[in-house]
DNA sequence: ATTCAAAATTTGTCTAGACGTCTATACATA
DNA sequence: TATGTATAGACGTCTAGACAAATTTTGAAT
């Protein structure tokens, strides 16, 4: 690589490296090479590749993971926690092409937590939907959701064809809900959740817990959602 | 300096630094040592001391310039250029104290751009209206305006008893103006208005050329303002 | 006193090397 | 199966030195 005088080398790999990020030489989740191969490239000092680096890390697009490299960031999508968000619709909104793809189901007896959340009775029938939320193909979100099995029976093929929801309340009736509570932390993902995030299992999740109410206020969800930390972040106002 | 384990030196100094900036050690606009003196203080390598003020200046605490040192940042104010933004009204929403000096005033025969600026003939005797607009004490822009005297006769003297434009108007009946244009652009300030400001010949300042309006669309107000650079960020929205 | 050029000062960039920390992996051990 | 250990790979920090670029200061010439 020859410099062009009168811009610093640094600020020339820089560009560089995002014109190769532009063109899809690598791409979003990509490792990037290594300060080594980097310093092989270029033909400079590691230091040089570290300043270029650390600018595009500066610029969000690139994130350092110490130990294992150079990762192309992920756009992340701003995820707004209000009480009538709903997914598909901020994935759309983002131009990006949304999709629920529901892993599996299970009808079974709820357990004290689930039970209180949809305020019945424990041991009361429900329907536990185990789902991956991705956009573009890339998996977003995983979450597993809990109805009342008696209100919602057969919500699962509905679920199933129309991959939202909110579709799917509509067919029971439910023109309208929201979102009554919002419980939010962090944690490290399981192995099955890792995987099908597709990420590693030390990069850590946002959890959230949360209950959605009819208009008439009786629950009709209980879901607990892992998003990807990476690719999402939760907004709230 | 000694060093407590786990926390990365350079992390410290920063700390340090910042600490002593809230302390008042350093204020606003000062100079901060140079990395020599730094490196004697901490008795580190001058890289290091670089890495802790590359990231007080990505925090926007300080503001480095090649060849002459760094300062500590003043805190830049917001102006949005609306077409009823007011002086005094921004800088009071911010809880800073707005104050507007007059300097100088005179009364002169318009130049061929102020006329046409003012919708007048050229030769039409014109108040030249010379101030500065100061934040808690501290210069922010010094503004030279123009009015057509037949309408504004005595507006001097009730300017400089209320120290506001948008006050004194009112005196002449009028209760709402408006920005009609503004140009902006990007100078080197005069010796004068440097010397207003307080602030050196080679920081830039931000220079508009602006027209206010009545409420019929006649013009009152022809003006031309600098704003430092270093204290001052227009939003245009 | 003013102007102009050289010197000194100060920050910016690049190279070189050493060592620390974190991750991933393989292997041995309990 | 689970856990600890060793090792290699990769990023993070720190030191050291040499120039380059921008600015300020100094001093001589006018």
């Amino acid at each position: 690589m020859d410099w062009e005088p009168g811009l610093s080398i640094w600020k020339q790999i820089e560009k560089q490296l995002l014109a190769d990020i532009a063109e899809g030489v690598f791409s979003p989740g990509d490792k990037m090479p290594t300060e080594m191969e980097l310093v092989r490239r270029f033909g400079v000092n590691r230091h040089t590749v570290r300043r270029a680096m650390s600018a595009l890390v500066d610029t969000n697009v690139v994130r350092v993971e110490q130990g294992r490299g150079a990762f192309v960031q992920e756009q992340i999508l701003d995820y707004p926690l209000g009480s009538k968000t709903r997914f598909s619709q901020i994935v759309s909104g983002r131009h990006r092409l949304p999709d629920k793809r529901l892993i599996s189901s299970e009808v079974l007896k709820a357990s004290v937590t689930v039970a209180q959340f949809l305020d019945v009775k424990p041991g009361t029938r429900v329907i536990e939907l185990f789902s991956v939320s991705e956009a573009d193909g890339v998996p977003l979100a995983v979450a597993t959701s809990y109805l009342p099995a008696a209100r919602f029976d057969g919500i699962v093929e509905i679920f199933t064809e129309t991959k939202s929801l909110t579709e799917a309340l509509k067919r029971f009736g439910i023109d309208d809900y929201s979102r009554k509570t919002t419980r939010i932390s962090a944690a490290l993902p399981s192995s099955r959740v890792a995987s099908l995030l597709k990420q590693v299992k030390n990069r850590p999740v946002i959890s959230t817990e949360s209950v959605d109410v009819d208009s008439a206020g009786v629950p009709i969800e209980y879901g607990v959602t892992a998003f990807s930390s990476d690719r999402v972040q939760l907004i709230v106002e």
